[in-house]
DNA sequence: CCATTTTGTTATCAAATGATAAGTAATGGA
DNA sequence: TCCATTACTTATCATTTGATAACAAAATGG
């Protein structure tokens, strides 16, 4: 197997990958909110709890701008900040109800256009793509550098 | 097979994406290049030849903004037009000498990042991950919404 | 030949994002 | 107790990106 070959494969996908991503997400138009404010509250949303400094690490942004943006969102109602009982400098972010909702109807929106995509799959191209994620996950992208 | 879960699957799969992509272009520092302006180097470097046009529907942003960024790539010589002789108002984009040089080197960065992270894989594992790529091409992310 | 469409440009303004300095409060270790 | 570190905030500025209007030149189609 030329590794060469791969890497050039790998281009190609992660390509219509992100190309896809955007097909998906590009109608989710929650009112007045920026794609980093987004990305901030999805990653909420799929994470169970989350410090700014986690977020800024995984969002690959600085702090101080983490905070700003957090900020906003907490001004609008879609997250809440409980500060840790054990060391009061940590704050953990969550999604208020509000935040919940609008994270939902958004996710909902993105998983219906997946589901035209995939529509003319058969179950057995599902088990297949279902093993070639998992495939995918386990030996190129849950490795860490 | 769950479509819903596979949807889950999905969504995680596709932030795995973005986070090692993120990883493995980010020390790709071409001196005082914007992301976008990379997006459309490395858009035309796939490319065989491309209009502003292209460049604009591919990338998602408007026609005024790509040709803005496109005057600034051929102020710095890492792009050239060319105009079409059948139809003069069509100009097809590409990389000049500098320019590739400067995309060469950017992927050949990529490709050791992407090395280093395949290296611990078996000859059996490529071949599961180029199958895998092929799946996942195939039945999701090459379909037309 | 004239109206319309396509392709691209320039200019301008607003908004989003990035970078950095400075400060607070809590923690932890010498 | 004191100092360094960590977690986070506020403020400010520069840059990047997005949106829109107005224009020009070439093509297309009656």
């Amino acid at each position: 197997m030329d590794k060469k070959e791969l890497f050039n494969q790998f281009v190609a996908f992660t390509a219509a990958v992100h190309q896809v991503t955007h097909e998906l997400t590009q109608n989710v138009k929650i009112d007045n909110i920026t794609p980093v404010q987004y990305k901030i509250l999805e990653y909420i949303k799929v994470s169970q709890s989350v410090t700014p400094t986690e977020i800024s690490d995984c969002l690959h942004m600085s702090l101080p701008n983490t905070s700003r943006e957090l900020r906003k969102l907490q001004d609008r109602k879609f997250i809440k900040k409980i500060s840790d009982t054990e060391d009061r400098r940590k704050h953990y972010v969550c999604l208020t109800e509000d935040g919940e909702k609008i994270m939902e109807e958004a996710f909902d929106s993105i998983e219906d256009r997946f589901l035209q995509l995939i529509q003319h799959a058969s179950n057995n191209d599902l088990e297949d793509i279902h093993h070639a994620l998992n495939i995918l996950d386990e030996k190129v992208f849950n490795l860490k550098l």
